[in-house]
DNA sequence: ATTGGTGCAAATGCTTTGCATAAAG
DNA sequence: CTTTATGCAAAGCATTTGCACCAAT
């Protein structure tokens, strides 16, 4: 992955704002510093990135997925009518409970956990290519 | 809401699989009932039902949205690779190790905790239309 | 020099909508 | 009867891709 302009000030404009921006909202911040770049080049770089690890893909209620610069553990409060995301503190220890206390002012309905990972059948197929 | 055949073949081809399927899914194997349905009936259907609460929508990584008749408080286990989608059982008070000890075979790479709910602005909105 | 990245425009693909017709209450 | 739902086709819209050109290593 080398390092490009774009990729570099896309990085630096997520990094810089918490409101977890859409693809096209971080178009549009990134613009006024390089004006010729274009969404696509958003799009892919936003991808990649996503897959090295070094940002966050967040996809909840809205038809856009949303990114996040901030890597460390922690999960999100979600706004079921705007769709603006912020910030809570987890860790795998921590109480449910008191994370519902906590919660930005946000009016919690539900929570849901979600686990990532691979199902036993794609398990095995990966282990087939490595054999191979 | 009116009971009409589509919305209850939609309804109980949902409960009867644990597969979390897609609209598309779905729109197949209604199809096999109701061999003049169309997709668009599957998708207004299940955005009505999931908004009335009566089934649950699941948007994770795949682009297609998935859905789950099953309403009761339990979480997901979702597939990297495949998209494909399990049930874990959890409440509020249940110890997050404990769960990821018990994922049905899946590799766990991440966990991601949502909570979903109104922001302060949104709240204050929905106010000012009930004083109205 | 080679490989990967970019910009542009066109294509994709899931989902939504407009509209005339049909069915529910 | 009145209103809501359906089927079909067309539109929408976020995202992806093909391709020629450009830049990083």
């Amino acid at each position: 992955m080398r390092i490009t302009n774009q990729r570099e000030i896309i990085l630096e404009e997520l990094r810089k704002t918490k409101s977890h921006p859409t693809a096209d909202e971080l178009f549009e911040a990134v613009r006024q510093r390089l004006p010729r770049i274009s969404l696509a080049t958003v799009y892919r770089n936003l991808e990649q990135m996503s897959d090295a690890g070094i940002i966050n893909k967040i996809e909840y209620g809205g038809r856009q997925k949303r990114f996040d610069g901030d890597v460390s553990p922690h999960s999100h409060v979600y706004c079921v009518k705007c769709g603006k995301i912020a910030d809570i503190e987890t860790s795998h220890d921590c109480d449910l409970k008191k994370i519902i206390l906590d919660t930005k002012g946000y009016k919690i309905f539900g929570e849901r956990l979600q686990f990532m990972g691979l199902c036993p059948d794609c398990q095995m197929e990966k282990r087939k290519i490595i054999e191979k």
